[in-house]
RNA sequence: GCGUCGGUGGCAGAGUGGUCAAUUGCAUUUGACUGUAAAUCAAACGCCCUUGCGGCUACGUAGGUUCGAAUCCUACCCGGCGCACCA
């Protein structure tokens, strides 16, 4: 078909079940899908590991599908096994409810939810909750133990000695119900889904007799196949600035970049693959390109306007060495102590770190350019470096 | 319910009467190097006053034994595993 669903149905794409050409057929005969993106509420934001989905999806509701975004509001109580090593805490509704609460706004930047193929955004609580024992059983008998036990993990587990709880068992069941009392045509996720996706399409095969595809999306990952997560410090989140996005991309290892060209910008495939190609024969300085791809990815986002400014914002700070533009000032009265001032804005942990850095030489007044180095020097006028991080302006009343 | 093993710093995981603020790995911070990073190397990494082979707080909770406990004892709380049913 034309270019556009080439990308559609390739681009950052994992795999797609039953098959590409299943769901290519269903395109090619005009039929508007409905498609959906489950998230659990688990954290406060959304970040580029939600983002990449929603992006896909957002490329089906501009060819008129219709989307849902559905909150797992009460499947993040369960907490999903998926990669856990380790059962995890339980969440209360209330803690659930308010870290949701931003996720459509944070969305919104990707997909519409106005207009007359508005997308939904449901809760699958609505369903889940009024679920009786009976029902639950009946949807248990559809998968066997075994089943479950071939995920990974839980073999990794027993091995382990760790428990598995069954209620983890059931978490699969639970949100491949969601499938089912949507009625939906397909499903869109990170491949690291694709067991619980799967679970989902058996379901409504077997309840509804409906084919139910799966769409699978390649994971941001280095080539050690670990995904990037809080834990690495620099997972974008959807809440995070311009500025600050830009940075976390610029300490992306090399290897993420043309992965993140592909899965979180509108960058042409063919550009991508050029410049793929100029990375492995060492044509252009690494860095050049991830400037690119941090420039795109905040565009994605923000705008260009935006992706302008924190590229300069950047400039200005690192490469060129210059300090930031907007640092927050703080205001103090002579003869406050160095030590005192830093500790309260939360600058330094604690006194003792403090005196770490200062045996460091890690804090330099940028106005003089001097390393302080007593434990006990007066503040002074101007801006003070600690790292290569942190900056405040300090200004005598 | 019975038996048994265990609860240690952000995490993982040593330590089983004194030299333990507690080995080590990961994470983190800082310095060097660089392409901004990554990798690598060096250092730091409970808090407080810094003068110290300093003070304070910490090894699930509460008591106890001891000159001295993370280490021993008692009770309690929490967890794993096994057994008890199917045989």
């Amino acid at each position: 078909m034309n270019k556009i669903n080439d990308d559609l149905l390739n681009r950052g794409i994992s795999s797609i079940y039953p098959s590409k050409e299943f769901l290519q057929n269903k395109i090619d005969k005009g039929e508007k899908l409905t498609i959906y993106l489950g998230i659990d509420p688990t954290g406060p934001t959304l970040h580029l590991g939600h983002a990449i989905p929603i992006k896909k999806l957002s490329e089906f509701q501009k060819m008129g599908h219709k989307i849902i975004l559905l909150m797992g509001d009460f499947t993040a109580m369960i907490g999903d096994p998926t990669d856990k090593s380790a059962t995890r805490k339980q969440l209360t509704h209330k803690e659930v409810m308010s870290n949701l609460k931003n996720y459509k706004k944070q969305a919104s930047t990707l997909i519409s939810f106005k207009g007359k193929n508005a997308a939904q955004f449901k809760f699958n609580s609505k369903w889940l909750k009024k679920m009786k024992f009976g029902d639950v059983l009946s949807l248990a008998s559809k998968m066997t133990v075994q089943q479950m036990l071939e995920r990974d993990m839980f073999e990794k587990r027993i091995e382990e000695g760790k428990p598995i709880y069954i209620h983890e068992f059931m978490y699969p069941l639970m949100q491949g119900y969601d499938s089912v009392a949507m009625n939906v045509d397909g499903e869109i996720g990170g491949n690291d889904q694709t067991f619980n996706m799967l679970c989902g399409r058996d379901l409504l095969k077997t309840i509804k007799n409906k084919d139910k595809f799966v769409i699978t999306m390649k994971l941001l990952e280095d080539n050690s196949g670990k995904k990037m997560g809080k834990t690495e410090g620099n997972m974008v989140a959807l809440s995070d600035t311009p500025e600050e996005m830009y940075g976390k991309v610029m300490s992306w290892t090399d290897e993420l970049i043309i992965p993140g060209f592909e899965l979180c910008t509108d960058v042409s495939s063919v550009e991508i693959e050029n410049m793929s190609e100029e990375l492995k024969s060492n044509k252009v300085n690494p860095r050049d390109l991830k400037m690119k791809l941090a420039y795109e990815l905040v565009k994605v986002f923000s705008g260009e306007e935006k992706a302008q400014k924190a590229k300069e914002g950047w400039e200005n700070t690192f490469s060129k060495k210059e300090i930031p533009e907007d640092i927050s000032e703080i205001g103090v009265n002579k003869g406050d102590l160095l030590v005192d001032v830093l500790l309260n804005n939360e600058l330094v942990s604690s006194k003792s770190d403090f005196r770490r850095l200062v045996d460091e030489k890690a804090i330099t007044n940028l106005d003089n350019d001097e390393k302080v180095s007593s434990y006990n020097e007066e503040v002074k006028d101007g801006v003070y470096r600690i790292g290569k991080k942190r900056f405040c302006k300090i200004k005598i009343k």
